[in-house]
DNA sequence: TGAAAAAGTAATGTCAGACATTTAAAGTTT
DNA sequence: AAACTTTAAATGTCTGACATTACTTTTTCA
């Protein structure tokens, strides 16, 4: 862990892509203690509030975690699953959001990731599985089922399906283009007879999931994705018809 | 912006998530200036210091940037790809270290999720991607190219594939995997004969991907899926084997 | 008059030192 | 031996100061 820092940004910037590059190379390992605050600002030469700046912005890239108390101090985190997964949602959902990313791209990719899963998930998924997507198909089903509770379930039923795989990376990976989605979904009005197409393409993909026949429920998600590119349509031809509100 | 914070977390922890809350909500929108750090604090009722570790958390997540001088402060900065891409390799590189994740399993991961652009990208692709491919499969020819290069290689060839869906959400959420998956491939050795092998692969993907043949690439991913975890499962069979090395 | 120079100002960046709080370990008492 | 107390070391927080930056305003003077 040596102190060759890049000038010109702030201190607090340098020592923690200092620290950053010593995790990543593996320098340091998980849950090894890093030095104390006290420790820190002497080998960088800065004050402990700069130091402690550094600490918050590794922290809040969960790269370490602090104890307080006397053997206390930072330690090098074990980036769990679910807390990457989080992170990932909250960077892809800003990123579509302030990227005017049109729904028909996002919408593209999300299906194309899936159709990934899908004959993995054929192979591969457990009973447990298939009843997450059977619920929630019957969740669908609810008549006043407000949009948002419809998008929610479309979500859980989506990752059951990705889950499915069996493959945590793939369950990781996907999570953000799964999630992302849903604020996209929710500007969405889901009349009962989209609904009722959804559901019916709901089920020709669980069915083909259960029969472990991948190719099946590939094309039952183009078909998906076909049938929400043009729901997405007609709905915002509709609203720049109607009224013109943004 | 209200002040309803959770308990029992470092107050800038809180402060921090509060103000992401309110980013993520739409409450505060691009480029909007947050108060000045003296304001937060009063806001808050907490010193500046404070304030500031809550902003650095913030900062380190690109969620925000900050000016200084006069007409300075804290912006809420629009998420660019590129930033997002960064952390995300960042994160899915540690994940895949950190927590024993398989060879095999990240492999099927990344050539599944490929396999999802190939068809996109065989539709869609411009010249430049074709010439990528081209250039990197003659760097990947090279005589005395180190298996670090080589894997760079690699991996500029596969991102090109990927590039030409010409979806920067599709290319943004592959640029975990692909590049994720390097520390892993750096571990193995690459003999003449098995980067002969990678290369003829290659050269079929650009070939199916220059002709439009969506099908023809898949099956080709599908085969350098194959290639490369026997080739893997051939060189840790021998390391266990040889010398009980690490 | 007008452009350059100087001063003003408001913000972040950094520092120093203090105190509060938490936690584990060491020590003490019963 | 168990329960309590003390100690020590660490992070968490506060205060106040000064440094630096960059925009704005004013002044100077050609």
């Amino acid at each position: 862990m040596k102190s060759n820092l890049v000038p010109s940004a702030d201190l607090s910037a340098q020592i923690a892509a200092n620290i950053r590059d010593a995790i990543v190379s593996g320098a340091l390992i998980v849950d090894e203690r890093l030095p104390s605050e006290a420790e820190l600002s002497l080998k960088f030469d800065v004050s402990r509030a700069t130091v402690r700046e550094a600490l918050k912005r590794l922290a809040a890239q969960s790269l370490i975690r602090t104890q307080r108390g006397a053997t206390g101090g930072a330690f090098v985190n074990r980036i769990s699953f679910e807390a990457a997964q989080a992170q990932q949602i909250t960077t892809s959902t800003l990123l579509l959001s302030m990227n005017d990313v049109s729904f028909e791209t996002a919408c593209e990719a999300r299906y194309a990731l899936e159709r990934a899963c899908a004959p993995l998930s054929a192979d591969r998924r457990k009973t447990g599985h298939i009843n997450i997507m059977r619920d929630e198909i019957n969740v669908q089903r609810e008549v006043g089922l407000s949009d948002e509770a419809f998008c929610a379930s479309d979500v859980a039923f989506h990752r059951a399906l990705v889950d499915g795989a069996g493959n945590p990376v793939l369950s990781y990976q996907l999570a953000g283009a799964v999630e992302a989605m849903q604020p996209l979904m929710n500007m969405i009005t889901f009349t009962a007879r989209s609904r009722d197409a959804i559901i019916a393409l709901h089920i020709t993909i669980a069915d083909a999931i259960e029969a472990q026949d991948g190719a099946a429920a590939s094309a039952g998600l183009t078909a998906l994705e076909a049938e929400t590119q043009a729901l997405a349509r007609r709905v915002f031809a509709q609203r720049s018809g109607n009224s013109a509100q943004v």
